[in-house]
DNA sequence: CTGTATCCAGTCAGATACTG
DNA sequence: CAGTATCTGACTGGATACAG
C-alpha cells in the first residue's frame, strides 16, 4: 500500500483503506459467493468466469490478511481449500450490502444524469456495460 | 471501464460502477467536503492537500457526469466555479457515510487481524502495540 | 488442485507547461 | 482562477509456465 504524501487520521485512513478494497475489481464478487457459503479456490474461479488465477490468489490473500476469509487448507491428495467468510467478512457484508442496495435503487437516476451529461458535452461515445438503462 | 468477460447482470454493473467510484483514490474526500457547502475549485484542491490538479478536474468531471454534483461557471474576471452536491450526490452519501462508520468501528479489528497475519507469515513490518495475543 | 514466478500490455496518477 | 495538453514512471491485471 503505498503512503500517503499528506497529513491523515488514523479513521481516515481506516475508511480509505475498506473503501478501497471494496472499490477493487474482484473483492465484492468473492465475498458475495463465499457469504453464501464456503468455497473451494477452483470452484470460485469457475463461479466468477473470467478472473485469473493470480487475481483470485490476491484478492483472497488480501481478503484474508484483512480478516475477512479464513483459509483451510486440507493436505489431502489432491489438496483442497476452502475459503470461507469470517463474522468480520459477514459483518462487512451488512454495509457493502447498503451500497449495493442503493446502487440498484439508483441505477436510472445516475444513468439519467450521464445520458444529459454526453448530450450536453456533445460526446456520443458509450462508456461499455452501463449505458443499456439509459432511456 | 473494460467489458466483462463474463455474464452481468445490469444491477451487477451498477453496483460494480458505485463501488469503483467510491473507492476511488479521491472521490470519497472531495465529496466529504462538498458534503459540508459548496466550494470553488482551488478551495478544494487546498482542503486536500496532495491532489493534483489534474486528478481534482477528473474526478470533478465523473462526479458530475454521474450526477453527483453540479458545476456551476461565473464568467466573471477572475472566472470562479463552484462545485456543490446534488440530492443525488447527498443521497449517496448515506450508505457511504455507512461503510465509513463500519470501518471506523471495526478498524482495530483489521488491524489486528492484518498482524496476525504478518506475524504468522514472517513479515514483521508491523507496528509494535497490540501483538497478537492468542495461542 | 492450488498455488508462485515472470513477462508484458494497458491504464493511472503526478509533474510540468501552457491557455483563456 | 480554472482548467487543458502532454510526457512518463508506477502500478494493474492477464497470460503463461512451472512447482508442491
Amino acid at each position: 500500500m503505498k503512503p500517503d504524501h499528506f497529513e491523515v487520521t488514523s479513521a481516515c485512513s481506516a475508511v480509505h483503506h475498506i473503501l478501497a478494497r471494496v472499490g477493487d475489481k474482484w473483492t465484492v464478487l468473492v465475498v458475495s459467493y463465499l457469504g453464501n457459503r464456503s468455497m473451494r479456490f477452483n470452484e470460485l474461479k469457475r463461479a466468477i468466469n473470467g478472473i485469473s488465477q493470480k487475481m483470485l490468489t490476491s484478492t483472497l490473500r488480501s481478503l484474508e490478511r484483512d480478516g475477512f476469509v479464513t483459509r483451510t487448507v486440507y493436505p489431502t491428495i489432491p489438496p483442497r481449500v476452502d475459503y470461507e467468510l469470517t463474522d468480520l467478512g459477514r459483518d462487512l457484508l451488512v454495509p457493502v450490502r447498503g451500497l449495493g442496495d442503493w446502487a440498484i435503487k439508483n441505477e436510472q437516476r445516475v444513468s439519467e444524469a450521464r445520458a444529459r451529461f454526453d448530450a450536453a458535452h456533445g460526446n456520443a461515445e458509450v462508456q461499455p456495460g452501463f449505458a443499456d438503462a439509459a432511456e
